[in-house]
DNA sequence: ATCTATAAAATAGAAAAACTATTTCATTAT
DNA sequence: ATAATGAAATAGTTTTTCTATTTTATAGAT
């Protein structure tokens, strides 16, 4: 099929020579020196068999059989230009972020509408998935990590530290009497799978020895999404950070029984790697993140 | 305007990917190894900030976005290859031959017949000019030359001896009565400008003395071929070789009264540049050349 | 289950292409 | 007459392209 290609840089340097007239300006398009433009036209003059300019003391014509191999290819090159601007260019306009499904749902989802009404020009692509993504093959630009913060491939930024609090919806505490640590023996606990921290958070906070807290009835759940939604339905009380349940408090479908915080030692950090620069949707975005984290 | 030009290597090797689905293929049409195909594809994908193949264990499978760009770069490409296909290979069926207007009218034009029918899809070009040619400029591959036989930088081959002979019509033998060479001394001389060679042969081949050749009408044309129609036309005699007169001697319309002929120090040969290879035609015209002269 | 074949990935090094810097040349402009 | 201009020629530097090799994860055969 594609038997019969020329060297291609010496094909693009031809064809700003015809555009042009000259190998001087075709070189200042190119950005490339005007010896280098005119060996790349020799080149290409080898390799086809004949002359494609007539070269006069600073002056350049062009030749018929040159004039008639630059209509056939100039509009092939134009359509690889265009259209690799196009695809190239399509990124400067998209921006994509990976972070957990509760602080999809929970933190930024609620926030969004105003970065897409400031930014109407962006698309944003919400990557929310609970596994760790892959910034190049999943082309995410930025990611909202829960680690230790540590990672000399990333670029990194506090977004927020974790810390697990203790909630439940008014009624499951006037039902259960949740007014002192020890009536949490009779209740049950909401466990999400990833954040197994009740055990801490009662040795810190209460007196409940490590047998009585084995008799505690509990409740799984593999994501903090469910475990919300089973607090919030009466069904226990959770453990859980409070950016995430920002609209319950608000909305009075949850509450904060005691105000003791349990400090974890892995936060969320705003990462993006280093060896990938960001385009300018994903500054924007990026910078819109740091001021909602600070707010 | 060409701003946005992406790796083109890397454009040929992924669009080569894409039609076989496979780097091994690629790689096997481009007649690289398929680490370069990666590693190219690679490139491009670096270029446009996204992955075009997802990669599985001993399979390739194009992206959506890849596929896109492929359908608007896939044509350009087979623009380029059918355009610099057709101009290149166009030389592979062109030959072109520079030598004098005479040689050309005389020796070349009635023989060419049997050339063209012997290879029809060969493209003859003629360049019959008496000034001296750039081979690569003027798209040369063979000339017929009147020199020492001496160019490094030609490859050279004898044509034919070059020599002065003297011809007129019969007619004019008869008027003058040209059966002696002292009866030149009443003729006209027709002068060829770059052949003046009448001196050595009056000196040569007759008694005439210097003060009585002063004497000696003559006629001067620049070119050869008007000086054989002169002698055609009854108005006088001329010196030239054979080679241009052999249709004028077959059709009797110009006889030799005098056999006698006078060697010159330069010949013609048959001669192309070294550093220039002919072409597949150029070959094939060459060897019918060295038939004809041996003829 | 084990072994072989396959094709893409990763890596280091070699070869070729692309480009730069400089000088020369033949005008052209001042 | 001198200075400016742009293409040509040349040697050297930088970058790209490609090769060779090993690793990896299957997929297929036994």
């Amino acid at each position: 099929m594609h038997k019969t290609i020329p060297p291609l840089r010496a094909l693009v340097a031809f064809e700003a020579s015809v555009r042009h007239g000259s190998f001087k300006q075709a070189a200042v398009e190119l950005n490339i020196t005007p010896g280098a433009v005119s060996q790349q036209v020799i080149k290409l003059e080898s390799w086809l068999g004949y002359p494609l300019f007539i070269r006069q003391v600073r002056k350049l014509k062009v030749t018929e059989q040159g004039m008639s191999y630059f209509s056939l290819i100039a509009p092939a090159l134009e359509q690889i230009s265009a259209a690799s601007k196009t695809y190239r260019q399509q990124q400067e306009n998209r921006v994509a972020i990976s972070l957990t499904q509760a602080l999809a749902s929970k933190w930024l989802g609620p926030r969004l509408a105003d970065f897409v009404s400031k930014h109407p020009d962006i698309e944003v692509h919400i990557n929310a998935s609970n596994s760790p993504v892959d910034f190049y093959t999943d082309q995410i630009d930025l990611a909202i990590r829960h680690f230790n913060g540590i990672d000399p491939q990333l670029e990194i930024q506090l977004a927020f530290e974790d810390e697990m609090r203790l909630f439940c919806s008014p009624d499951y505490q006037r039902q259960h009497k949740l007014f002192s640590m020890d009536t949490l023996l009779h209740t049950t606990l909401i466990v999400t799978t990833l954040q197994p921290f009740w055990e801490q958070w009662l040795d810190r906070f209460t007196t409940i020895n490590a047998e009585q807290r084995n008799r505690i009835s509990r409740l799984h759940f593999d994501q903090a999404l469910l475990s919300i939604d089973a607090a919030r339905r009466g069904q226990g009380v959770v453990l859980t950070n409070a950016l995430l349940v920002q609209e319950e408090l608000k909305h009075g479908e949850l509450i904060e029984p005691f105000a003791n915080s349990l400090p974890l030692e892995k936060h969320y950090y705003l990462v993006h790697p280093k060896q990938q620069p960001l385009n300018t949707a994903a500054c924007t975005f990026k910078a819109w993140l740091l001021e909602q984290f600070s707010a």
